[in-house]
DNA sequence: GTGGTCTAGACCACT
DNA sequence: GTGGTCTAGACCACA
């Protein structure tokens, strides 16, 4: 590709962006729906980009695909995925793009405040806390 | 506990220790056995303690009796409580008690490494994260 | 039950509320979704009502389970529907109730616009139309 | 057919006789076949009128070409175009052509009957979904 | 009893 | 190849 010509074509991504723990009690088709919510919020994933298909997701994941097009069908509802017939699914263009720091913060906030209560019910005082995350935030 | 201070008469424990949300995905039996293991670990609830009703959390919390009494007897199965017959559950005296500072924060790992995720998935800053957590940890 | 006293208790609907032809094309839960959508404008169902369980209205209808769960989901997800754990689904207070004459009329807009396409198409003159639509309306 | 009026030449038809809705569950391939059906019953096309071509109703209509020329070969394998090698496709002489009034009435009763349905879920009085048809029909 | 989740597998519509 | 719909049947959480 000649440097200076931009290629705006959307991005295929992979099945990797998703994570899910099957172990947990929260059901996999709604920590994929979360997760992608949060991709889209953080700007790593955007408007047209093309979404990995549910076969893929579905088999890289070791889940049946029924429950990855179930996460795929609400995000569809809710407005963040475009169904594109015949050929997937797609980040929509309605899709309200990177939210601003403060935004994203308040997403996190409910998170937060469970652990500030899990926290407190374990007598733990905010140094160690944030001692222990800030060890596992840069870790990563 | 402070030397020359005896317990003579066990504790009457009220429902206000338990907080749920019904609204969450988490079941709320489940709820209940994470934060009274959490309490019991903090040292904030002793051995002899007398639980509170189910009838009284049921109430309190507004979810049915059979919930509550689930998790007390999973609770009790666990050996965390015991029933007293005609007088309701208390906290066991086999219970391990008050755990050392490494240890309570070890329980919290879990939840700090799912933060960490969702905060990555948000694009946010270590920073940004350890000041929103400080702030709720000392408004708290 | 002594007349002048009213119990306000919530009425318990039958599966017979719904009306699927599994020949069509349009999908089985996508027909209960707007099924439920016209019955509770039209003011036939209103907030608390008791919906007919999951499994009285596949059987009712022959269908799968989860195709009517499918539909319960969607509209739990809309807001029309509210989930009481154990106890089945209701209709929402939230909902925002019998619309006045004007809106449904508008619900009932693109179908009409449909039949005028069909019409045109079919050549056939306004009078006709008319008639025979008068003609089922009144059969009803 | 006026006496006297000799159709020396098959008109050629344009791919604005088709009207498809994307976002409707009614598969695309079935909106165009039904629609033609209607057409020819309707008298709006006859036998030796030339279809557009494929491509021209794919790019006016904004679907896939293979769409359009799956429901092209439905309808041929039903007898109502015939394929011309090299020509295109046809309306076929077979065709039944133009249909009485009473038959091609009976071919709208199944859609006049799904409004009648709706309305009723609707609660909407004949008067007002009369007059609305009447408006809409009118106005086209 | 209630609804929810998931699986395995089939078939359909569309590219 | 893509996603959508549906079935049959299992197990779970909750009342």
């Amino acid at each position: 590709m000649t440097p200076g010509m931009t290629h705006i074509k959307p991005r295929q991504l992979g099945a990797e962006i998703f994570q899910v723990s099957t172990g947990s009690s929260e059901p996999i088709y709604r920590q994929l729906i979360e997760q992608l919510r949060r991709l889209q919020a953080g700007g790593q994933i955007v408007a047209g980009d093309a979404m990995p298909s549910v076969r893929d997701v579905a088999s890289e994941l070791g889940v049946n695909p029924m429950t990855v097009s179930k996460a795929y069908s609400m995000l569809e509802a809710e407005g963040l995925l475009v169904r594109r017939r015949g050929l997937g699914m797609e980040v929509a263009a309605q899709a309200k793009g990177h939210s601003d720091l403060a935004s994203r913060l308040e997403l996190l906030r409910p998170s937060l405040e469970r652990i500030a209560l899990e926290a407190s019910q374990l007598e733990l005082d905010a140094k160690s806390v944030i001692t222990l995350l800030t060890s596992i935030l840069k870790g990563k």
